[in-house]
RNA sequence: GGGUGCUUAGCUCAGCGGUAGAGCGUCGCCCUUACAAGGCGGUGGUCGUAGGUUCGAUCCCUACAGCACCCA
């Protein structure tokens, strides 16, 4: 082995044999362990988050897989309707064209071309994290198997009346040109106006004032609500208003939707560009005006003078108008919130369009069948109340089910070109055919079309098909094999079925009612399985500072970057390349330059997958150090070294089992706490607890396995006897072995490569480490006495430091050793580990001192009633020993003190368990013990 | 307005009813042939505030303060 962990040269050379040996596959033994990757945008570059989400997922399937579950890691790619086409739209406008100069056909060509030359690069780079994904099962969403799974719930769901075309009021982006739904819309605070205008009554005896922060949809406006019981209005309600700047008259109407005590308590109703006024409208029979074009100007609704105008140039028109007109009655800022397009920034108009929904809040529908509250929305509830479906943490169950609670019917049609078209066709008569293809959808027309049959333009929102993902990637609705488009199979529901449920869904809060929801309503709907038994909702990832990463913060990090290191110009570059703005580029130029002075250093996977365990508790979000990734660098490292010390202390070939049990203690004692530790880890597994789990694996790597095991089998290895030498190698290797299992889940890249050296020393023969069981806590013997003994020997051991180190004697320098009082154990153990303590502890062989003898001066180490005492001549102060011991004196004495206080309440005494009383009174009985030790040594320094 | 979290050592976080913990940082000593990406030892906290429950509260309850996020 080299002298240091380096892990780039390990990396390259494991993933490609893994993935060529078929080890990523489903073994076709065992029960069924499933996990369904979130299938990210083809548009996509792996950033921190997936990084952390994969490696969570990797974990659970090679722990599983070990763990000798048939294991499947479904993977795969999303189309990403707007994100895509938005790409090779900007590639067009570069050679200053848009999709309409080629036609739909031809740019749906150019999109298919770019995601063959584009689309792998975040699967690519998913393989660098280490990911053992069944890459051969690889989908796409817009692939044939998993188009016909969309055509397919189209068509039942619709032939179920559980979806409908409908002119509706909808989020509109006017930049993007297409519907979008409830959740892709942010409501954003911005600075803005409240203005007051007065309309006139007819009669223009009397006016109301209607305060607005959109004063150009009054050209829409359709009436003026006031509460039907505020007095001051009552007596206009029925009369009509003259609508300013134009040449409509509007009525007062009374809702109680009205609040009376807001501004002036008149509101102006615009039913066709606000979601309330709609409502409001429907309520009233008021037929919506809608007054803005699909690109949000001024259409011909309105009077001639505002036609063609921007929404914003209206609203200047439309206030100045009413200035000069006196009845623009205040103006005063206002902070408001706007609905912004999540994919263009675009503020959002409420508009009046013809789209497709999914009903999901209806109870019964007309003809007596479930509507989409009883069919689809509520299974899905059901599902997570009943705890069928657990969220862990559990509490974000609670945002699950509020969200279905309050849910709105899905709009599922967005006028775009890149996507599912919808299997829906017009005849020229308007009248609409539902079908898998147009044949299908003659064959199921109650009527013969009108003329030609048109399909309708629009696709279906990604998520529709994100929707299907857990029974679409398993072959569904295909009863036998399904093919990509290299002609292999990729999955046969016949078989693959078995996987369904899966076992756990990896992934972000904010995807919940996107994804998860979805997941759960479609796969109730048509398989009448939950699509996951658990939904384990992982962190945000954030920088070191907690802030959230974004591009132009300059606080982002790539995590090949941290695997393979970075120089600081090539990431100064890389980081500022993307941003126009040239402050906004100074800026982030600066940080990183102060931030990153040397470039990042290359961590490696392995130390990168490690810290995203050791953050993985169940707060909600994790603040990524690189200071914390470094440090599991050196874990690693740690770790390679202690296996080339196993590995050096070896003779040529096999290393055989010696007969019978461990000889030593120390062996004994180890393999006890790996047997706690597995255990420890097994639950952390279950739990979910993958901090827990990193820390219990780290510790008992450092602390126990290398800071003492491999401390205390140098005397063994090297000493006169040689059943213990050879009881001693044995077991170092055995548990390194072990270790290197259990860890592998999470450091997969190092284990392997230490483990082709350790196996052949076992005579193992498995090809990889990957094809070892995890190693099991109850095939261990646990060794309570050994485990005692080590103690005792650990605490003499730092006794003998302390004094050390406080005393200034140099740690290469032997020095004497005596031993005083103790009792017949302390002799017995003094003599089993007198070469541990002499060779570890750097001490000349101890010597007992008889009682009543006299004693040298010396400083004490207190072990029990044992006094491990360091000679004083020539190497101690007295005066500097004393106050040592009086320190340690002083500090006992408030422990006995606090113990004391305890026990001397009589409530205590009777209210507290009898193990926690008993519990305290030896807690302080060891402490009068030490106590006694140190104050007879004070007494023997004078 | 409704909801969900968080507040513990300088920093980042575990612990969640019975002696306050880890990593990083910091200080001291040491290049002791597995590892200086290291070893050994130390320093550092009235567990956000105020009440309550309890023999006992960082942990449970209530209120308050501050911070964050989600929904409207």
């Amino acid at each position: 082995m080299e002298k240091s962990f380096e892990p780039a040269q390990i990396e390259s050379k494991w993933y490609a044999r893994w993935e060529a040996s078929g080890a990523f596959r489903p073994s076709g033994r065992g029960e069924p362990y499933c996990i369904l990757l979130p299938p990210p945008n083809v548009t996509g570059t792996l950033h921190m988050g997936h990084a952390f989400q994969q490696t969570v997922m990797d974990m659970l399937v090679r722990y599983q897989r070990m763990r000798g579950m048939n294991t499947l890691w479904q993977v795969g790619t999303d189309h990403a309707g707007i994100a895509t086409q938005k790409i090779v739209e900007n590639q067009l406008a570069v050679e200053d064209k848009t999709r309409h100069d080629l036609g739909r056909d031809a740019f749906v060509e150019r999109v298919w071309q770019w995601k063959e030359e584009s689309g792998s690069t975040i699967t690519h780079q998913m393989r660098r994290i280490g990911a053992a994904a069944d890459w051969s099962r690889e989908r796409f969403t817009m692939d044939e198997g998993l188009s016909a799974a969309v055509r397919k719930v189209f068509v039942e769901w619709y032939r179920a009346g559980l979806i409908y075309r409908g002119n509706r009021l909808v989020n509109w982006d006017p930049l993007l040109g297409t519907a979008v739904s409830d959740l892709e819309v942010n409501n954003v605070e911005r600075d803005g106006h409240m203005w007051s205008i007065r309309y006139l009554t007819t009669d223009g005896a009397e006016s109301v004032v209607v305060a607005t922060t959109r004063p150009e949809t009054m050209l829409g406006d359709v009436a003026v609500a006031v509460h039907p019981e505020d007095e001051r209005y009552a007596h206009l309600v029925g009369k009509t208003l003259k609508l300013p700047l134009t040449d409509r008259e509007i009525p007062v109407i009374a809702d109680d939707y009205v609040d009376k005590d807001f501004g002036t308590g008149c509101v102006k109703i615009t039913p066709a560009h606000d979601f309330n006024d709609y409502a409001i409208g429907q309520r009233h029979q008021l037929p919506p005006i809608t007054i803005f074009t699909l690109d949000a100007k001024v259409n011909d609704n309105a009077p001639q003078k505002y036609r063609g105008l921007d929404r914003y140039d209206a609203r200047k028109a439309v206030l100045a108008d009413l200035e000069a007109l006196g009845l623009l009655v205040e103006t005063k800022a206002h902070k408001l919130q706007v609905p912004v397009s999540q994919r263009s920034d675009a503020v959002i108009e409420p508009m009046l369009t013809d789209q497709w929904f999914v009903d999901l809040t209806s109870d019964t529908q007309k003809d007596g069948r479930p509507g989409g509250r009883k069919a689809i929305t509520e299974p899905a509830l059901d599902a997570v109340r009943s705890g069928e479906i657990k969220f862990v943490p559990e509490n974000w169950a609670t945002t699950y089910t509020q969200w279905l609670d309050n849910i709105q019917d899905w709009c599922i049609s967005r006028q775009l070109w890149w996507g599912h078209r919808i299997p829906a066709w017009y005849d020229e008569a308007g009248n609409i055919f539902v079908g898998e293809d147009e044949a299908d959808a003659r064959a199921h027309a109650g009527t013969a079309p009108v003329g030609a049959l048109r399909q309708d333009d629009d696709v279906l929102d990604t998520w529709f098909s994100s929707a299907l993902w857990p029974f679409s990637t398993l072959g569904w609705p295909a009863d036998g094999p399904v093919k990509n488009e290299r002609g292999e199979i990729v999955a046969n529901w016949q078989h693959d079925q078995i996987f369904l449920p899966s076992a756990v869904l990896v992934t972000g809060f904010d995807i919940i009612f996107f994804w998860v929801a979805r997941m759960v309503m479609a796969t109730k709907y048509f398989t009448g399985r939950i699509p996951f038994r658990k939904v384990y909702i992982n962190a945000i990832v954030r920088d070191a500072e907690g802030q959230k990463m974004s591009k132009s913060k300059g606080n982002t990090l790539d995590p090949l970057d941290l695997i393979d290191g970075i120089a600081l110009e090539p990431l100064v570059e890389k980081s500022t390349r993307s941003l126009l703005i040239p402050q906004v580029r100074a800026k982030v130029e600066k940080r990183i330059r102060k931030d990153y002075p040397d470039g990042i250093p290359a961590i490696g996977t392995d130390a990168l997958r490690f810290t995203f365990a050791a953050l993985a508790s169940y707060s909600r979000t994790i603040n990524f150090d690189i200071k914390r990734a470094e440090g599991y660098k050196a874990f690693c490292n740690k770790l390679w070294n202690a296996a080339r010390f196993v590995l050096m202390n070896l003779p040529e070939g096999e290393i055989a089992a010696p007969a019978g049990a461990p000889v030593t203690e120390a062996e004994r004692w180890i393999l006890t706490r790996l047997k706690q530790t597995l255990g420890e880890v097994e639950q952390h597994f279950v739990s979910y607890r993958f901090d827990l789990l990193a820390q219990a694996l780290y510790e008992f790597v450092w602390n126990e396995y290398c800071d003492w095991f491999l401390e205390l089998s140098k005397p063994a290895l090297n000493g006169d006897d040689a059943a213990a030498a050879a009881s001693t190698r044995h077991t170092l290797l055995v548990v390194l072995e072990s270790v290197l299992r259990a860890l592998h889940p999470v450091i997969p890249f190092i284990t392997e490569e230490v483990w082709a050296s350790v196996a052949p020393k076992l005579g193992l023969t498995e090809g990889s480490l990957m094809q070892r069981p995890w190693p099991r806590a109850d095939a261990i013997v646990a060794d309570d006495t050994a485990t005692a003994e080590v103690e005792w020997f650990k605490n003499v051991l730092s006794g003998v430091r302390r004094i050390r180190s406080e005393m200034n004697i140099s740690p290469g320098k032997t020095i004497p050793l005596r031993l005083a009082d103790g009792d017949a154990g302390d002799r017995e153990r003094a003599a089993k580990f007198a070469a541990q303590i002499a060779f570890l502890a750097r001490t000349e062989a101890p010597q007992w001192i008889a009682a009543g003898a006299d004693e040298p001066a010396a400083a004490a180490a207190v072990v029990g009633t044992l006094r491990v005492l360091i000679p004083l001549a020539g190497l101690i102060d007295l005066g500097a020993e004393k106050a040592r011991l009086a320190k340690e004196i002083a500090r006992i004495e408030v422990e006995i003190r606090k113990c004391e206080g305890k026990l001397g309440n009589a409530s205590f005494v009777a209210n507290a368990p009898a193990e926690v009383v008993a519990q305290e009174r030896q807690r302080i009985a060891d402490w009068n013990t030490t106590l006694g030790a140190l104050r007879e040594q004070s007494r023997k320094l004078g």
